[in-house]
DNA sequence: GATTTATGGATTGTTGACAATAATGTTATG
DNA sequence: CATAACATTATTGTCAACAATCCATAAATC
């Protein structure tokens, strides 16, 4: 069934998001040796597309790969974590800034609803971290394809996103502070509706500065081990 | 001979490398559709290396790839590359701050002889824009990997340099205004070798924004089209 | 005459076999 | 006993044939 809605999907694609959902998930570790006959009998692969995925993925940084010595997946320091963040904190700021100018009034009616659902996640679940990263991705989301600026999307959707959440997934506690974080949330999106530009970009780049210091006191104390 | 210096260099390096930069040449013209066989033969490769650098470059945005219908160079229009250069406008911003805290006083010596070496350049070939346009890459090349910044050099270097490049040869003359560049470039270098972080990422800001601006008004008047 | 449908051709996607290379374990020597 | 050279083995890189899909041309019907 869910094969109706893919017009036509190539067994690359289809190689390249499982191992993409896989690397994200930890069903792969990072610094992991992995052979490529493995992954084929264990993703119902052959070889041809498994290989066109690995390129894609090692262009994405994902993989580290090798000749002949194989394919590994990739290994991101403390100190590289951070600096994914910066990367984010300017590239999130300009999207926060394009989306202010260029959503539609349906699109910011649709943040809203998408905050008031995190509120309720949080509520319930609470303290599950799960739901509350991907709640996060999802308003990271929205704003990063609100910008309208193609590229952008493209850049923190399909390269930082996925390395940040690697790292969510493992952790399983990204920031620990979901209050906080979704108050943080609301006054973007309260920019962002008064198509407020200048402000939604310093409030979202305070945001994923505040995110980043949690993750780097935390790591400090040895509360979290990268 | 220049085979001895690659370790290992595989057959879909080798196709990556080619197409890369016949679409950054511009020997494959955007939107132009292209076959597998055609380049195959162009080329001197067969179909799985390809295959797999085909991918690669797909997932670089350089190419757009619909199953079964094959492969066409991109083509940017004249909003999407003004979006690119907001984009860069904010990562080399912060890769310039970067680079005014960790570069190394050798690169930054480095960097002033590299100025001075534009200079002779603009001097002799007076107008040559593509040794303008070299010289000009170069410099924001060496900011790049001065950040210590490894994705963030990433993305400079692998994705949006290219895709940037590709107009700059086409079009031939980037900036078209070599003294005031330089005299730009010259006052980042400065504020680099002054460790001043914060001054380097507004001048950098400032700098691309100019030439943004530049190219938007050729544009509107006619004198560029793309 | 225009639109739709079928058929043929060309092109892409996939597969499995073959060749080249690097890692590993073994043996011989200092 | 340690080290270095060698041979083996397993893994990756490459290739050419096969299957599936789409596009264009032409025919047929409205």
């Amino acid at each position: 069934m869910p094969e109706a809605i893919a017009q036509t999907y190539t067994r690359a694609d289809e190689a390249f998001d499982c191992l993409q959902t896989a690397i994200v998930k930890g069903d792969l570790s990072p610094g992991e040796k992995i052979g490529e006959v493995e992954l084929c009998s264990r993703f119902n692969l052959t070889r041809g597309p498994l290989r066109e995925a690995l390129g894609r993925l090692e262009s994405r940084g994902l993989l580290v790969r090798r000749p002949h010595a194989g394919v590994k997946v990739v290994s991101v320091s403390a100190e590289e974590l951070m600096e994914l963040y910066r990367i984010r904190e300017t590239m999130e700021g300009l999207a926060a800034r394009q989306a202010a100018e260029r959503m539609t009034d349906q699109e910011i009616a649709d943040l809203h609803a998408t905050l008031d659902a995190h509120e309720q996640m949080i509520e319930q679940a609470q303290g599950q971290a799960y739901y509350q990263a991907e709640g996060d991705y999802d308003f990271h989301h929205r704003i990063a394809t609100g910008s309208r600026n193609a590229k952008l999307a493209q850049m923190l959707l399909g390269d930082l996103y996925y390395m940040v959440r690697m790292y969510r997934y493992r952790l399983s506690t990204s920031s620990g502070r979901p209050h906080m974080a979704l108050e943080e949330h609301r006054r973007i999106v309260e920019a962002i509706a008064q198509r407020d530009g200048e402000l939604a970009e310093f409030l979202m780049k305070r945001h994923i500065n505040a995110a980043r210091k949690n993750i780097e006191t935390k790591i400090q104390n040895g509360a979290l081990t990268i």
